[in-house]
DNA sequence: GTTATAATTGCGACTGAGAATCAATTACAA
DNA sequence: TTGTAATTGATTCTCAGTCGCAATTATAAC
C-alpha cells in the first residue's frame, strides 16, 4: 500500500522512485515505532543495504511531505522559549507557508488533557502543542 | 515578582544569583513574545550588558526548571519519525525521569483541535502534542 | 569587613546533525 | 536505445550548542 502511495506522490512530482528511495521507505515500515534518521542509517547498514545518510535526510522530508511519516517527537534543540508570568499558558498554529503564529488557548483543551493523562496515570507538567497548516491569508 | 522566584529557585539548589542570571532574566521579561537563545544573546548586546553565549545556554535550564519560562516551538532539528500507515495518529506523554513514552489517542481531542482551528480560520494539516510529566512508575 | 570556598564566568576549542557541492550514475519517457 | 534531468555517495562545510579551564565572584561563616 505504502509503495503505491509513494511511487505515485514521487510520479506527481515529476521525481524518480530509486532503489534508494525504495529501500528507505521499506525500511521504515519494516517496524513499529519512532526513529531517528541517523538510527535509520544503522538499520539500513547492518542489513547490508547501502544507502548514504545524505539520501536518508533528502528522502525524511519527501516521505512527510507525502504523509507517509510524521513528525512525532522533536528534540530538545533549536528551541524557542516565552516568559510565563503574567504571559499565560497557550498554544500555537504555524502557518506553513508565511511562518506566521497565531496564538490560542482553550480551557475546554487544557481539561481534556488532564482528563487523559489521569487516565494513564500520568501527572503532567507542561505540554506543547503544535498545530500546522495554512492560516487565514494563505489558505 | 519573577525576580524574587528566581531568587528563592536558586537559593533552594544551592546557586548564586550573579549578575548575568540576573540580567538574562530581566531582559526575557522585559518584552513579551518568543525569543531563541541567540536572539537573546543580540538584545542584551544591544543593550551593552555583557553576558556570553554560554552563560545564556546555561541559565535557560534553570530557568525552564523554575517554571519562570516555558518552550513554545521546538524547531525542525533533531526530530523523531514515525510511519503512519496502519499505525494511526497518537500523540505523547514523555515522562521527565525515565523516559518512557505514553501513546494515546482521543477523538475528542482531534475534534477540539479541529473546532479550534476553525475559530481562528486556520486549516490545520498536521500537529505534535506533547505532554511532559512523570508516568505511572515515576510519579 | 575578611576570608574561605564552591559556584560561575568568559573564552575558545570542540562536536555532531544536517546542508551544500559536484562529478559520476541512474530512472524513465520518447 | 538513447537523451536528459534527477539522483546518488563522498566529502566538505556550517553553525547551534557543549565542554574544559583558568580567572572571577557570590555567599556564608568568622
Amino acid at each position: 500500500m505504502h509503495d503505491i502511495v509513494f511511487k505515485e506522490f514521487l510520479k506527481r512530482k515529476g521525481l524518480k522512485l530509486t532503489t534508494e528511495r525504495n529501500a528507505i521507505l521499506k525500511e521504515i515500515y519494516s517496524f513499529h515505532g519512532h526513529f531517528d534518521p541517523e538510527e535509520l542509517l544503522l538499520r539500513l547498514r547492518k542489513k547490508g543495504t547501502r544507502v548514504s545518510k545524505a539520501s536518508i535526510y533528502r528522502t525524511i522530508p519527501l516521505l512527510l511531505e507525502s504523509g507517509l511519516i510524521e513528525e512525532v517527537i522533536k528534540v530538545a534543540k533549536h528551541s524557542h522559549y516565552e516568559h510565563t508570568y503574567g504571559h499565560g499558558h497557550h498554544d500555537h498554529m504555524i502557518c506553513l507557508k508565511c511562518g506566521s503564529v497565531v496564538e490560542f488557548h482553550s480551557q475546554e483543551l487544557e481539561d481534556l488533557q488532564e482528563k487523559l493523562c489521569k487516565k494513564d496515570g500520568f501527572r503532567g507538567i507542561s505540554h506543547t502543542l503544535e498545530i500546522r497548516g495554512y492560516c487565514k491569508r494563505c489558505r
